[in-house]
This record gives C-alpha cells, sequence and structure tokens, in this order.
DNA sequence: TGAATAGTGTCTCTCAGACAATATAAC
DNA sequence: GTTATATTGTCTGAGAGACACTATTCA
C-alpha cells in the first residue's frame, strides 16, 4: 500500500492519529460611523503578528457550542458590549444579524498548526466603541476604505485581508435582494438615512427620488411609521417621514447596482 | 475566575488543552440522469447511521491540504473516476464546477465527537456509475426528487438531508445569475437541452421562446458553434443549433426564476 | 432670502412574458 | 401526412433611470 492511501487509511477510522486541526470563528462585524463602512478588528498581543490588526475571533469550545453561537459569542465579548452590561448595548447586539460567511482552512494561513476559520458576517447598528479593560482592550472601530486600497496601509494578519474582501463582496450582493440595509439603521428611520447606507457600503451615489420611489415599491421591505423626523437636513429641505422595517426577508424586485457589470 | 472564563482562557492559549474538533470535507455532488437531478451517495459500513446513505466525505487531512483539494479529492475517490484512470472519466471530472457551501458544526450532530464539516457542491456534466472494487463500491446516484419530500423514503444519515436542502437551495438560486447550467452538460449542447437543466433543477416549465431568445441575449452566456445537432427531437421537430459555454462569470440581466415571489 | 433636500410626476428604454407563426424533422 | 419541436416575430405591461418640479427647512 503506497504511504498516500494508508495515510488516509488511518485518517478515516481515527482522526486522532492524525496531526490535530485547529477550528476557530472569526467575525467580520460592519457598520456605519459618521456615515462611512466600519470594520471591528482587534490588535495582536503575542505572535504570530504580533502588533497586527486582525479580525476578532476565537477557538470553537468543542462539545459545547454550535459555530452560530460562538461567532455570536465571540462578537460580545470582544465588542466589549457583553460585559457593560448597559440596556442601549444588550439592545443593539440584539438587533445585530449574524450569518455565516465561509470557511478557510489553508494549510499554512497560521504558521503554528492547521487551523480551520468559520467566517461570520455580522451587520451592526452603530456600535459604541469597545470598552477598556474587557478581554477586548486593544479592540477599535476602522474604516473600510483603507484596509481594501492596493497598498493598504494597516495589513491585516492571516489571510484577514482576503477575508475582509470576501465580506464586502457579499455585503454588497445582499443588499440588492435582501432588506438587510436596515440592520445598519436603528429600529426607526428615513428613507434618505436608507439610502446613506447604499451609498457608503456600494460606494456610488444613488439617484435621491428613484431610490425613494423603488424603496416604498417593493412589497415589506419598510414601513410607515405615520410620523416624520424631528429636523430636516443639516443642509436644508423639508423633514423625512420615518419608517420601520417591514417583513419581507427578500426584495421583490430587486435594488440593482448601477454598473453592477 | 469563573469555571467558563477560566475555560476560554486555556482554549484561546492552548487548543490541545481542549476537547478535539474533527474537520470532515462532505460533498453534495449533482448531475442530471435521464432528465432528472441525481446526487452522489455513499452508504455507510459502520456506526453511527449503519447501512444509512450519506453524502461523500471524509476527514480532512491536517497539515497538508486545502479545504478545496480536499473537496476535489473526496470527489474523485468517491466516484470511483480516480481509480479507472479512463480518459473520458478524467476528462469529466475536469469539468467539474467546486464551489463551497457552508460549514455545519452543531455539538450533537455526530454522536462520536464533535465534528464539524465543510460542506462543498458539485455541478456534474452525467458521469458514470461508481466503479465497483473502489473505496466508493456502496457508492450510487439517487435521484434528488423522493430525498426532499416531506416524508422521505429514504433518511440520510447525520444532519445530511440538511445540507441537502440547503445545496438545492443554493444550486436553484445560482441559475438565476450565472452560467453555472452549463456544468451539467457536454461542452457542445443545445438550447432545449440547457431548458431541460433549468426545468430539472427548478421544477418548472420554462417558455420554450422565451428563454431561446433571452439565453441568447445575454452576453457571454453562449457561444455559437455555427454547426447543428446530429437529430432532432425524439418526437419530431427540426435540428438545433449547437453552442458552447461563454466566457461570462454573471449573467446580466439574469435570468430569473418564475414565481419567485 | 438663498441653498439644499424630500418627495412626486413624467418620459423613455429595456426586458419579461403571452401569444402567434413558420420551418423542419421524427414517426 | 401528422405531430412535435426549434426559432423568430409581435404585442403588452412592469420597472429602471433621466429629468423636471414643488414644497419645506436650515443658515
Amino acid at each position: 500500500m503506497p504511504e498516500q492511501d494508508e495515510h488516509a487509511f488511518l485518517a478515516a477510522y481515527d482522526p486522532r492519529a492524525f496531526a490535530p486541526v485547529a477550528v476557530t470563528v472569526d467575525v467580520v462585524a460592519l457598520t456605519l460611523r459618521q456615515g462611512a463602512l466600519h470594520v471591528l478588528l482587534v490588535e495582536r498581543g503575542g505572535p504570530p503578528f504580533q502588533g497586527c490588526w486582525a479580525l476578532p475571533g476565537g477557538f470553537l469550545r468543542a462539545g459545547e457550542e454550535d459555530l452560530d453561537t460562538a461567532a455570536a459569542r465571540e462578537l460580545a465579548e470582544e465588542t466589549g458590549l457583553a460585559a457593560t452590561g448597559a440596556d442601549a448595548a444588550q439592545a443593539a447586539l440584539g438587533r445585530v444579524h449574524l450569518e455565516q460567511l465561509g470557511t478557510y482552512g489553508a494549510p499554512g494561513r497560521d504558521p503554528r498548526m492547521h487551523v480551520v476559520s468559520v467566517a461570520y458576517l455580522a451587520f451592526a447598528p452603530d456600535l459604541p466603541d469597545p470598552q477598556a479593560g474587557s478581554d477586548a482592550s486593544a479592540a477599535a472601530w476602522h474604516p473600510v476604505d483603507p484596509l481594501v486600497r492596493p497598498e493598504p496601509p494597516l495589513a491585516l494578519a492571516f489571510d484577514h485581508a482576503r477575508i475582509l474582501a470576501d465580506a464586502l463582496d457579499r455585503a454588497r450582493a445582499k443588499l440588492e435582494y435582501s432588506p438587510l440595509a436596515t440592520a445598519f439603521l436603528p429600529p426607526v428611520f428615513t428613507v434618505p438615512e436608507l439610502r446613506a447606507v447604499y451609498e457608503a457600503v456600494w460606494d456610488d451615489k444613488l439617484h435621491p427620488g428613484n431610490f425613494h420611489r423603488k424603496v416604498l415599491s417593493v412589497p415589506g421591505f419598510v414601513e410607515s411609521t405615520g410620523a416624520t423626523s424631528e429636523r430636516g437636513g443639516t443642509r436644508g429641505g423639508p423633514r423625512a417621514r420615518t419608517y420601520r422595517a417591514g417583513p419581507a426577508r427578500h426584495l421583490h424586485p430587486a435594488l440593482l447596482r448601477p454598473e453592477s457589470a
């Protein structure tokens, strides 16, 4: 029997006879701050990649938790919001949308051992800065834009730049056919605020009039509250009507991205 | 320090101190046979779920291979096509489209230990039956339709019924905006054959005239060969022109599913 | 008062789908 | 010949995008 086949034979019947594999869960948490897309990063305290920024994440608690649970736990821990106990922070975390992005398992992606990372994508409303003193004392929200340039001024650890790029692709695509843009906003919002989300994620200007008509024409996307915003725009203009997220899980018809050739 | 926190502390610094996690790669291989969608299943030779049918898969070779590589290896092994060495089989395998579907890691999904499975989705042209005598002597193509009924006559092992359902959702969605329907067909095909793929996967009748015009209007979807098929339809009709898959990776505009409300 | 913005109206172009028509090949 | 199918043509309605217009609010 060739060595390769014997290798496979043993592995198929006793995984413990094999080199160990570690499973981690990493989270790409996206939020909007001052109109710009931000991602949550933590600074690594030890090698490898000491001093580099990385996506928050950690090892799966084997035998205890599902992948989704682990992702939610990591996000709560690293934002420091779980520790504060503040009602507002808890409520904000409760509205976070979390979904699986993909799994990365190239043998050399972690120099210490073979690590398989399950990446999650989180859409969050504007969350406060992570609290100092928690596990995530070296965590902060970073603007996404400089991180994805050809010459990023800040190199991410491991293959996290690739994971971030995949996350942005997914986020941009999801805005087209799902109502997840509302996950970036408070429970009550205006159509211009919703348009700002699309413009920030797609990095493109949208036609205000056409966007407004299109959003209201999609069944179940938004529901009117009957009220209007407290103030008009910062540079003038009438008060906008306010809306809540509607029950639709898919947008029909979709809001297609301009120039998406 | 509470026990839970100490647990996390140890896990963060030495995964080997933790309960082990196994990583497997499972493949949902879909093909068309006699106009119906089929999935590749293997019969389990030992407990748990002895005698049940399951998706082909196996343990990741830690330190040796990437997830994509493992999925391709499993598919080749379990179809038995890798072992035959037949040129036609090799060529068929080379045209298979393989993409990551998702990762499943609930603690109880395998009764023996915590197993995290990375599921892959494969679109294949009509492949021959798996060869007896190989590792996959108990492998066979099964029609998908009975497996997804409310009362399936054949219960799949583990959570593989759920994985199969997710795979079908993904496949149906991907036909809309990607040219992957051509992955179910030989290199040269006709528009009616392509329509048969859509009808089988979507389980719906499409309007022949409109489908034909729509396919030809999407830039880069198909390229004319200039030739026509050898024979007309089995029940009459003129010979159809033949086409190759074009260079487009995304369909613009998309081929929307009927009634996709 | 002036500038910017919310929201609506209108027009055009594209595309999806229904239906019809013609030519070709199996039986 | 009869029937089924491939392919093209035509019509209608929905929706996307461009542009224009009015009303409202900030500075």
